[in-house]
DNA sequence: TTATTATGCATAAGAAAATTATGTATATTT
DNA sequence: AAATATACATAATTTTCTTATGCATAATAA
């Protein structure tokens, strides 16, 4: 997924908030986003990304329609409701790993 | 290592940085020293610590030295130059890495 | 005009890093 | 006496990724 290891086990929470944030959106373009929004910085593989995507529908957290624009297939991904609700949680644990990993490196790390 | 996945790809950070302010430690004080920061919240396993720790030493991250405690056998450990380097660098990277998340799942947060 | 790059999907093989399950041994607490 | 804490270690398995490969169409560059 990208030079620094730290990025394993963030893929999820990253396709859940670009759903979370565009109603819906295609696998081609989950990774043009990241790499637009991130400058680069992080580069989603196919290899990674597929499976994911796949998971997470048989999860039933995604819904998928297929459309075929330009001659090409796209296969659209939009939250479920239960997809809805697991965003959630991922960003609330995102942001505990965050504060977890603050203190740790940082003891003197203060809130406010 | 956690109950959240995202701490995957965490553990060679954590170890460096505690070695890093506590000169030397062994494997089990680091188990005890993380339960006790991070309030329970994070449970560095051994079948996690100990490999890691071998890795670091075989890279030269680290040192190590064996002392009888307690008729009890301790491994201590701490960074060697090169060690202390790579500190750096995996703390660099955390930062990097909790700057590129948090534009990712948070498109209005600033720096300032 | 042909080769490369971009768009768009997919999966298989392998590596890395963890969890879970054991194993050994001594010391302390219940 | 049994259970928990201290202290190390490794093997089997799982999770999650990278790398490699494959197919197909469209657009751009040589």
């Amino acid at each position: 997924m990208a030079n620094s290891k730290l990025y394993k086990g963030s893929l999820i929470t990253i396709i859940l908030k670009l759903l979370n944030e565009s109603d819906k959106m295609y696998g081609y373009e989950i990774t043009q986003k990241v790499k637009e929004i991130t400058k680069g910085e992080l580069k989603i593989t196919e290899g990674a990304l597929y499976p994911a995507l796949h998971k997470l529908e048989a999860d039933g957290l995604l819904d998928v329609e297929v459309k075929k624009v330009d001659n090409r297939l796209r296969k659209y991904y939009k939250l479920t409701e239960k997809g809805n609700t697991e965003t959630v949680n991922k960003l609330n644990e995102l942001q505990e790993y965050i504060k977890t990993m603050q203190i740790l490196v940082n003891p003197n790390f203060s809130l406010e």
